[in-house]
This record gives structure tokens, sequence and C-alpha cells, in this order.
DNA sequence: GTCTATGCAAACGTTTTGCAGTGGG
DNA sequence: CCCACTGCAAAACGTTTGCATAGAC
């Protein structure tokens, strides 16, 4: 992760043009038009790199598996409409954990996977 | 999943057991001290059938993976201690949704997971 | 006896790895 | 020129499937 290459341009540059969680297929589809070669072990080792520090973070969503998305945004939930299959990021949360958790647990992090429709599909 | 057999026995059996999310690992780990040639697949495909009459749940968890749990519980979230690795179930909801989600958004359903110490690792 | 459920092995999709060669610095 | 990074192919991993047969009823 030292060297500047066209491969790793490619895969940031999908992450700057979405701005939105993306899967591994994905990336390596919009790669490919820009370094139409591009490979799979290319992506994921550059994928991994990119975690590593701190560019991506992975998302493992329960219905959708896994996305990475940009690192540094502000905490947000994720909803999943399940009639345009579409993952939004919701600012803000919800959740009131301090009141929550029993005696002794400490939260350190969470997240939050909201399911349902959308504002566009539930407008029928 | 009209005949009974023995190893549909032990995997139910050790869900009745532990009343904690199991891993498949662990499911055919404890279902093989009661017969002892318990196959993978054997495991998988009954899961699959405890899953579709209602009897299990899958959670995908965003740390650890895939658990399958006894369906009809209420609604919790789940905590994971980062220290004993447990995977805690905290009963009730501290999602307060509907004054959370944009307009026109409708959530039928969330899953919220938790991370942190137990009551037990930060006691020390 | 029938036919479902099992065990085995092979197939599967996704991610990782070994290795030779390209190309960034 | 060096060695990090790439592409390719094979391996690894968890899960699923095809098939012959054991065993539930």
């Amino acid at each position: 992760m030292r060297r500047k290459t066209v491969q790793k341009d490619a895969i940031k540059n999908a992450f700057l043009m979405e701005s939105r969680p993306l899967r591994v297929d994905e990336i390596l589809q919009m790669g490919r038009k820009v370094v139409k070669s591009l490979n799979q072990a290319t992506v994921y080792r550059n994928l991994k790199c990119l975690v590593e520090i701190g560019w991506l973070r992975i998302i493992n969503h329960p219905d959708l598996g896994i996305f990475y998305e940009r690192a540094g945004k502000e905490h947000h939930h994720y909803f999943h409409c399940h009639a345009c299959d579409r993952l939004f990021e919701i600012p803000g949360c919800a959740l009131h954990e301090k009141e929550f958790v029993p005696p002794g647990f400490v939260t350190e992090r969470h997240q939050v996977f909201l399911f349902g429709i959308c504002s566009a599909c539930g407008r029928t």
C-alpha cells in the first residue's frame, strides 16, 4: 500500500463517486470500467489495506451480506428497503443504550439495522 | 422433516439445553456427543427445515457471523463482549424508531447489535 | 415395502494465497 | 534496478447438492 497504482485509484474512486456502501462485485465492476484487466484478488487485497489504514469500514449486513463504506462518517443506522432492495444510511441515532443495558455491562459501540419500506416505495 | 430421527433430536436438543444462539460448528459438535456419525450436511439440512417451520431463526451477526436461535422469543438485542467473546441476549428494546426514521419511511423490523464489556469481565 | 432422511463426496460461491512477472519509485 | 503490486490459478473456507443406502413408519 505504499505505491500508487491505477488499480488502487480505480477502487478508491468507486467510493468517492458513490456515497453509499458498496459490495465487492460492484467495486470490481466499477473498477473495470477504468482498468479493464482489474482482478478480484487485487480488489480484495486493496480493500483489506484500505480497511487497515482506516480509509474504509466493513459492514456485515444481516440480510445483504458484506459491504464496504468510507470510514470517518458520523454514526448512522442502516435501512434496508425490501421493495427496492436498496441500503440507506440514516443519519443520527435512535438508540438509548445508557438507559438500557443491564447493570455492569458497558457498551462501547453499536450497530442498528432497520428493515421496511422507504419513502419512494411507500408512495406507491 | 416428517420423520423423527436421532440426528434431528440431537440437533433440537442442542438448542433446548443451551438457551443462547449457536453456531453451526457448535451444533455439530454437540450433536456428535449423541450421534457420533452426525454429518454436517445433515445439520445444515435440518437447520434449514427448522428455520422453515419457524422453530429456529437465523442471526447474521456483523462480527461473529451466522448463529441460530430458538424462534418465538420476545424481541431482544445482542451484546457481544469482546473480552470473553460471548454473545448475550439483552431483553427489551432501547430503540425509539418511530421518532427517528425520515418521513415516508416505514420500519417493520430492526436488529440491534451492541459491543462492549459484559458485567463479568468488567468486574475485574 | 415404501420413501424420507442420512452419510459421503463432489460441487459451489466467495475469499485468500502462492508464484512469476509487471511496473512504480 | 529493486521490490511492491498485479494477474492468474490454485487453495481454502463454509455451505449446498447428487446419489446410493440405511432406517422410520
